[in-house]
DNA sequence: GCGACAG
DNA sequence: ATCTTGTCGC
């Protein structure tokens, strides 16, 4: 598996009104006219970061799965430093230099991109999915574990139901229940996908648990990455005491 | 002005 | 996101 190192780049916004100005500029690219690939064929990829922010350190991982089998393809990790302050509608900035590393160190071709938080669901209509597509010019979409500052009906129990996003009275994205009686994801267009195709990926790629297998995968791998970029600092509780479950009694 | 607010 | 033990339930 390849990893590799990131800097963040000289002419990256330095303020929140920097950051907004280059979002309402990139947002004209983005494509809305394409459905996307058909999901279950080729590859789909899930990009996901963690983070230490004492240390500032910044770990992103990109996974690409078989969209009909779910079986890895092909892993990649970036590890950096923080690129941006978390701000609610500016979360790109934080995460993408990374997540640009771990894609381009991928050896395959990636296919749709699953991110973890929102694309057009954003109140400039420029979320993390819809930046890294008009970045990479690779279809995405976007599913958040919550409604950000959206409105939405409760969808009926079984797996599969949605419901509309709404910002006032536009759907910007859907609920979508992806198990019986589980709190639903909250999905979005990112780039070069139609809301319809971005749902019944994300239903195909979510049926074991809540979330997609893409981001799951991303997840755990990004988690480890960081782990692993931070395993020299003083870390007494798993350097000193490793695992004894019968240290103490 | 105050509160809410993807990760 | 991250800090963190046990606990209720299938």
């Amino acid at each position: 598996m390849t990893t590799v190192t990131v800097q963040i780049p000289a002419d990256w916004p330095a303020t929140e009104e920097r950051a907004r100005a280059v979002q309402e500029e990139l947002r004209a690219r983005v494509v809305r006219d394409e459905p996307g690939p058909p999901p279950g064929t080729g590859r789909v990829t899930g990009v996901d970061v963690a983070y230490d922010d004492g240390r500032d350190v910044v770990a992103a991982a990109a996974v690409v799965l078989d969209a009909a089998t779910l079986a890895v393809v092909a892993e990649a990790t970036a590890v950096g430093r923080i690129s941006f302050p978390y701000v609610p509608g500016l979360l790109a900035f934080r995460e993408i230099p990374t997540v640009l590393a771990a894609l381009d160190a991928l050896p395959v071709p990636r296919g749709l991109v699953v991110c973890d938080g929102y694309g057009l669901a954003h109140p400039r209509r420029f979320g993390l999915a819809s930046h890294l597509g008009v970045l990479t010019g690779l279809p995405t979409i976007g599913v958040a574990k919550n409604p950000f500052t959206f409105t939405y009906d409760d969808p009926d129990a079984s797996r599969g139901s949605t419901t509309p996003l709404l910002a006032g009275a536009e759907e910007v994205g859907r609920a979508v229940r992806t198990r019986d009686g589980v709190k639903p994801v909250f999905v979005s267009v990112g780039h070069r996908t139609s809301l319809d195709n971005a749902c019944a990926h994300t239903l195909a790629l979510a049926s074991a648990y809540r979330l997609p297998e893409t981001t799951r995968r991303a997840d755990a791998l990004c988690r480890a990455a960081l782990r692993d970029a931070t395993a020299y600092s003083a870390r007494p509780s798993t350097l000193q005491r490793p695992t004894s479950r019968y240290a103490e009694s």
